[in-house]
RNA sequence: GGUCCCGUAGCUCAGUUGGAUAGAGCAACUGCCUUCUAAGCAGUAGGUCUUUGGUUCGAAUCCAAACGGGAUCACCA
């Protein structure tokens, strides 16, 4: 309409107003609420340029437009506003055009450029937490609005299987595992514990002994024990150790873990740790075999708590196929003038004049660092997907750094889709306490908290729940999709780049701005849609009044907020859409009767609404990944 | 210290090309189930949009500075 409306000033305004109407003086925006009107003109730059009183100016457009728009029904001029009705059948057509398309708000699939949305790529030594939950909701959440919006949507993951953080869970399972009676140690399937937090424990128990032998070895050198020290780190501590005099605690405190670093390369559980590493490196059969059957563990660990996550990768990115990548673009650079290499043979770029500092792109010992491996993924990925457009990395804001660093590498290598890649960086998530820290054991697991959700659900529901005629097995369904949808919903809401606190008593909550009541609209939808089966709707006789117009004007704007969220990679942005649809719903729901509504005309209209929210509000829900049931 | 992000009601958060009287939820209080699911609805109360200055018809929104919180500045990943 209001594409209309500019048309229509464009064309004749110079007729209307006496001057040529230069298209930025025309602003749009929804009529505020409580007051008459449905779209609104701002008429300040017309007043501007015309040298009138803003008033004069919309009495002036306001008149034509009446006359000569036929959706216009009438105008209102309240300050320098300018206020447009349009006409009841505008609307009434409107309400036609939503329900006959079934997919309504959905692009035509594919009818934009590939995008690759990575998400989770965690390490396989450590469980999943509260933080990957996130994480893992968003970029799925994210993948889903780019699929809604017309892209054609790859979601991949890197997995992080390869290092020296592997290979001390490693270390410390082969040495501390207990040997059991049929000479077998722990393991999954004999242990029934989860393979990830099998793996996670002896990480822990690697960390419990290292600082164990970290005091020793401090403990030898405060000692002037030096037997089992390397020179160099002899001479390091030596130089460390005079720093400390004289400085103020401050800067003795950066000092002491210094040496504290140094100390930990001296003790013999890491040098153990890293000599595996370089048995991986060289293919060692049974380090190998030892690696291969722990990540799967952890796989297989990971995989269930992804199915009750409810998303999945179409295709995955194994470090250790991937951490050789990037060498050859890194030489290839150099010899373009792109890097340049220092004397000890290190590759560096300067970036000084794009405002960021000197980055190291490969050491002295031609071995690639983190970055070196995500130039090549990158490029990778481009020669995999032939008509790859972008990649959207989801990964915390405490690498926003490197992300722009590398974007911008890689656009100086001569890509251009680097201009087209984004990281889609969040914040991280706080617990009332304060900062997760695995060290003090304040780390929220996933499984745990996603068993906890769906508990509290299951409780209130079996109270509050409309349930009777469901079965055991649809029951445990619902359970699980009120509690997982609880959870996804409190971690989508919010602005994904901001730091978040997790309330673990709001996000089981089932009122106010929650999943819970967004899925209890829809279910009460449904309830009142299956005892309107048998109503005759005549769609040439809809009878519209101002309460069903307010909700038209929400469902009429569902595409745009799906774009808007594509667009901004904001799933808060369709949650909270869904949230004002939802409430606007229930006010009407309350106050109109729908199925007992005598005018034929009136409730044949109610229904059609009712049956579109309940259409845009499963089409929203599972963009983000959010059940919507039948009834509850 | 350099760079980046954030600061809105007691708490958690919306507020996106600058627009009318800054909005929700939670917590508190008051009403509404003999009619379509009360996980709901209606209402009361709660604000120096961190502060100061600037840009302009108009600023929570843009600019600058200050204050406060966070992240980052590895031959770690």
């Amino acid at each position: 309409m209001e594409v209309a409306l500019k048309e229509i000033l464009l064309s004749k305004g110079k007729e209307w107003i006496g001057i040529d109407i230069d298209p930025s003086w025309i602003q749009f925006q929804p009529t505020r609420k409580g007051v008459r009107g449905d779209v609104t003109l701002m008429v300040f730059p017309f007043a501007k340029a015309l040298q009138l009183p803003p008033a004069q100016v919309a009495e002036l457009i306001g008149k034509h437009v009446k006359s000569e728009v036929s959706f216009v029904a009438d105008f209102e001029v309240i300050q320098g506003f300018l206020n447009f009705v349009f006409s009841e059948t505008l609307w009434s057509d409107q309400l036609i055009t939503i329900h006959q398309n079934d997919s309504f708000g959905i692009a035509d699939p594919d009818s934009k450029q590939m995008v690759m949305v990575e998400y989770a790529s965690p390490n396989t030594n450590k469980p999943l937490h509260l933080g990957h939950l996130r994480n893992i909701f968003l970029g799925y959440a994210v993948a889903q609005l780019k699929k809604a919006h017309g892209h054609q949507v790859i979601k991949t993951q890197v997995i992080n299987d390869r290092g020296i953080h592997i290979c001390k869970s490693m270390l410390a399972w082969h040495r501390f595992a207990p040997l059991q009676s049929n000479g077998e140690r722990e393991t999954p399937a004999n242990s029934g514990l989860k393979g990830d937090k099998l793996v996670g424990k002896y990480y822990v128990e690697f960390e419990k002994h290292l600082q164990l032998e970290v005091k020793e070895v401090l403990a030898r050198w405060n000692a002037g024990d030096f037997s089992n020290t390397s020179a160099s780190a002899l001479e390091k501590f030596q130089e460390l150790d005079q720093a400390l005099v004289g400085k103020e605690e401050k800067a003795q405190a950066v000092i002491s873990d210094k040496i504290k670093e140094l100390a930990k390369n001296e003790t013999e559980i890491l040098r153990a740790a890293q000599d595996m590493l370089v048995r991986w490196e060289g293919r060692d059969p049974e380090t190998y075999l030892m690696w291969s059957a722990m990540n799967g563990w952890v796989y297989e660990g990971f995989d269930v708590t992804y199915q009750r996550m409810g998303v999945d990768f179409d295709k995955l990115y194994y470090e250790s196929d991937t951490f050789l990548l990037g060498k050859d673009q890194v030489m290839d650079g150099l010899a373009r003038g792109v890097f340049y290499q220092k004397p000890d043979g290190s590759i560096w770029i300067d970036l000084t004049p794009d405002g960021l500092d000197e980055k190291l792109v490969l050491r002295a010992d031609g071995t690639a660092v983190y970055i070196t491996q995500d130039i090549g993924t990158a490029i990778e990925r481009f020669h995999d997907y032939p008509s790859l457009s972008a990649i959207v990395y989801t990964v915390g804001n405490e690498q926003d750094y490197h992300f722009k660093v590398l974007f911008l590498i890689l656009y100086k290598l001569g890509y251009s889709w680097a201009k087209n890649c984004f990281h889609l960086s969040y914040g991280m998530v706080d617990l009332p306490s304060g900062k997760m820290k695995s060290r003090e054991g304040t780390v929220v697991d996933a499984d745990d908290l996603m068993e906890e959700v769906v508990n509290a659900a299951t409780v209130m529901t079996q109270e509050r729940g409309q349930i009777a005629e469901l079965s055991e097995t649809e029951r445990n369904v619902l359970f699980e999709s009120i509690g997982m949808g609880g959870l996804k919903y409190y971690l989508l809401k919010v602005d994904p780049k901001k730091r978040m606190l997790f309330n673990p008593e709001e996000s089981i909550d089932l009122t106010g701005n929650t999943g819970p009541f967004i899925q209890y609209t829809y279910a009460r939808i449904n309830s009142l849609l299956r005892k309107a089966e048998l109503v005759e709707i005549d769609e040439s006789a809809l009878v519209i009044e101002s309460g069903e117009i307010e909700l038209i004007k929400v469902l009429a704007a569902f595409p745009q907020t799906i774009a808007e969220a594509a667009d901004n990679y904001s799933p808060a942005l369709l949650a909270n859409y869904l949230y004002e649809l939802t409430k606007a719903y229930n006010s009407f729901y309350q106050q109109s009767p729908i199925l007992n509504e005598a005018n034929e005309g009136l409730r044949a209209a109610r229904i059609l609404i009712s049956k579109n929210v309940a259409k845009v509000l499963k089409t929203g829900l599972t963009i983000l990944g959010i059940n919507a049931p039948e009834r509850m």
